[in-house]
DNA sequence: CTGCACATGTTTTTT
DNA sequence: ACATGTGCAG
């Protein structure tokens, strides 16, 4: 077939279908918000199907469960049931998978654990306990994301202590004993044959590293084309391991990867935009093919160029011009309220109105906050005005105490080494095991450096600790028993049953506590449908506990099913990552709280939150309205604090305040945001990644430079823009306001753009 | 070992 | 405000 008969080739603008049949060898893809990043990423994946490529042979990695599934449906309406080989899915489930068939090449058992953060804090706990430091120097989170850091970047135990500059840092910030720690955890870890997420990284790398048995090749030679989205929410291990798995002799390097450096809002977790910039590096001399996705399909040009009004500010960028043809669209609404609980108030009177004016459905409408803990207010007008919502985030199902409390056992039935299940479950319910036996265990553990379980039938004990150890173990392999013999839903109930647990719960019979029953009862509800779905596959296929322990270690709340009830959503700008809505709310634009206080000390930090505010406003289609409150409760207290100076970086002409509030506002006590004119650099971007492509470039002068009225650009003229230099216009379609020109810069690395006249800033040489 | 009073530390989040 | 963890008395 040519690709001229390929539909989904039709279905893509320019850029985006040449990205989609670069098939062979590195490919950038820069995508903006609302780009069709997505569709490319899919319609990639189907085009390499269609094109011969085996689909077992692709390997599309992700950071969500849910955009790994919706890659997968998508590219199935494409290529149909070929699509279920291809490999897709998280950096953490995809290598999950394989470490569990490698295990022993790394020492590990192939039913390892994995630890969630809760986990590895409570690790970290007992060891600074048990070493005697001070649990307020050693804040666990602080020790947890040094670790954390130091395996991202390729750091063990023994590279650290020889790093004079991480120990010199330690010793400064009164953490002299954090390698120590390290060390030990890393050894706990293992020895509860466990891994935490971070692990699943470098287990990965340390796999492909040395290189036990040949499995580097093996795995080089399975994966042949190699994508993997969000780019820039990539760490440097992760990205370490992806260039194992492409670079290599006589590698095709067929690499594509896609991001927007100006939506990295994971920094904080170890992300790192460097990720980008040292692909075009590293990919340079294989030939790398560069696309930039500029056009915006999702939102109207109001909020696209408030978008860039606000990014520019930021220090560092990859240049690009995101520009929408959805014509004007609505203003930008502003909102000031007194108070948080006005706020609330205002906020869901305005969807009210929205609603009315303009036929809009719950799903339509997003109310988006920099943290969690804003819902409350707005749940509480909602449910005032009966308007369904759906708080997103949060305490997910499976880190309920209940719930973990039961999944604690089932994991100890199967992994007996996993020592944070047994502390979790060995005196609950209470029989009479307490901490100091736990200790003392826990102590004998580590100088003899087996896991606690083997140590249970061994250590001297008083008679009566004796006899709990002794119930404690006998129930614990009657469990393990019943996990490997039995279906997960049998040995559940089993388990569930047996424990006591549940037992314990039923007699509580407050309101709190029926919830917590009722939370075990769709716990179990869960497991019994793992069962028959895994029961409907193909023969053979597992629905042990193991198995089910597996499938949900990696999944959260977010990747809970189907949107099909009609209903409001509320989450964080950072869960809003990657969806958007007809109708978005931004509340709480203040200093302090957005940005947050936490980030306001660094340049990075602040930049870091600007990108959070991107991603907030670009979530919308049509209507954007940002919201602040002049004082909120904070940590029980009033506080009171500026407008958000993230407000001031919006140029006014795409402003409006809201009506309503004229009562409230004086004249003369206009907010101050617009008393700040924001410092911003022309059209363009300030400091530029990336000096290179300037070098020999003809570069337009600020200081010359008079950009010449839109309408007399034609056709085959040449013409001079301030970012990508001297160009030549191909062609113009589109009329009037809406003209769009295809221009060739010879000295750009993209150098067939798409140019909205409307906004472009081109002088005609 | 258990239960209760007090202190503490609060972003964002996937895996 | 609030949840979670720790210290101390029984």
């Amino acid at each position: 077939m040519s690709n001229e008969a390929k539909i989904y080739l039709q279905q893509l603008n320019d850029v985006q279908r040449q990205a989609v049949t670069a098939m062979d060898g590195p490919v950038l893809v820069v995508a903006g918000p609302g780009s069709g990043k997505t569709r490319v990423l899919t319609y990639r994946v189907a085009h390499l199907i269609e094109e011969g490529v085996p689909p077992w042979e692709i390997l599309a990695l992700t950071f969500t469960n849910k955009a790994a599934r919706e890659m997968k449906e998508r590219i199935q309406q494409v290529v149909g049931p070929r699509a279920d080989s291809v490999w897709a899915g998280t950096f953490h489930s995809i290598f999950a998978r394989i470490l569990r068939v490698e295990a022993a090449h790394l020492g590990y058992p192939s039913n390892f654990t994995i630890y969630d953060t809760d986990d590895s804090s409570s690790v970290l706990r007992a060891i600074i306990k048990e070493m005697n430091l001070s649990p307020e120097a050693y804040n666990v989170n602080a020790v947890r994301a040094r670790i954390s850091s130091a395996k991202s970047n390729l750091i063990t135990p023994a590279l650290y202590a020889k790093d004079q500059d991480l120990m010199q840092q330690d010793l400064l910030s009164k953490r002299p004993h954090l390698q120590q720690i390290y060390e030990k955890y890393v050894a706990r870890c293992k020895r509860a044959g466990a891994m935490d997420f971070d692990d699943l990284l470098y287990r990965m790398f340390e796999l492909l590293h040395t290189n036990p048995a040949g499995v580097r090749e093996k795995y080089q030679q399975r994966f042949r084309y190699v994508m993997v989205d969000e780019f820039q929410d990539t760490n440097h291990l992760q990205y370490e391991i992806v260039k194992k798995l492409v670079i290599y002799d006589n590698s095709p390097r067929n690499i594509c990867v896609v991001g927007d450096d100006a939506q990295s809002i994971y920094a904080f977790r170890g992300a790192t935009i460097q990720n980008i910039l040292d692909f075009e590096q590293d990919f340079q001399k294989h030939g790398i093919r560069v696309y930039k996705l500029e056009q915006n399909y999702r939102s109207t040009s109001h909020i696209v160029q408030a978008a860039n009004e606000v990014i520019v500010n930021n220090r560092r960028q990859i240049p690009k011009s995101i520009w929408s043809h959805k014509g004007e669209g609505e203003r930008i609404r502003v909102q000031k309220a007194l108070s948080d609980t006005e706020e609330g108030k205002r906020i869901v009177d305005a969807i009210l109105e929205q609603k009315n004016r303009h036929h809009l459905h719950n799903r339509d409408i997003a109310i988006l906050y920099r943290t969690n803990a804003q819902s409350r207010i707005f749940e509480e007008y909602l449910r005032r005005y009966n308007i369904p919502y759906r708080v997103f985030g949060g305490l997910s199902f499976y880190q309920r105490k209940e719930v973990k409390d039961l999944l604690a056992y089932f994991r100890i039935a199967v992994n007996a080494k996993d020592e944070e299940a047994l502390r979790r479950i060995i005196n609950l319910p209470k029989r009479g095991i307490g901490n100091s036996t736990v200790e003392k265990i826990s102590l004998q553990a580590d100088a003899q450096n087996l896991p606690m379980w083997d140590l249970l039938p061994k250590l001297p004990f008083p008679a009566r600790t004796r006899n709990a150890i002794d119930g404690f173990v006998h129930l614990i392999e009657r469990f393990q028993q019943q996990a490997a013999t039995t279906s997960a839903y049998q040995a559940a109930i089993f388990i569930a049953k047996q424990s006591g647990l549940v037992d314990a719960l039923k007699s509580d019979t407050t309101v709190e506590g029926m919830g917590r029953v009722e939370n075990i009862n769709s716990l179990l509800d869960g497991i019994k449908e793992f069962v028959e779905n895994q029961a409907d596959g193909e023969p053979g296929t597992d629905t042990s506990l193991a198995a089910y322990i597996q499938s949900i270690s990696l999944l959260t709340d977010q990747d809970e099913q189907a949107q099909t009830e009609d209903y409001i959503t509320l989450m964080s700008v950072h869960s809003a990552k990657g969806l958007e809505f007809p109708s978005v709310f931004v509340v709480g634009m203040e200093e302090k709280l957005f940005p947050s206080f936490m980030a306001m000390e660094t340049p990075e930090g602040m930049d870091e939150e600007r990108r959070l505010f991107y991603v907030a406003i670009t979530r919308a289609e049509s209507f954007l309205t940002l919201s602040y409150a002049t004082s909120r409760y904070r940590y029980g207290q009033m506080r009171y604090n500026e407008p958000s100076r993230f407000l001031s970086e919006i140029e006014l002409n795409h402003v409006e305040m809201s009506g309503g509030m004229g009562s409230t506002l004086m004249p003369g006590m206009e907010p101050d945001f617009d008393r700040r004119p924001a410092e911003r650099a022309r059209s363009g971007v300030q400091g530029n990644f990336k000096q290179k492509t300037a070098n020999n470039q003809l570069m337009a002068d600020p200081k010359t430079f008079k950009p010449s009225p839109s309408d007399q650009i034609q056709t085959g003229m040449k013409v001079l823009h301030l970012k990508f230099g001297e160009g030549k216009v191909l062609s113009i379609d589109g009329a009037r306001d809406n003209r769009v020109a295809t221009i060739f810069f010879k000295d750009s690395d993209a150098p067939e753009r798409r140019i909205m006249l409307k906004f472009a800033k081109l002088q005609i040489l």
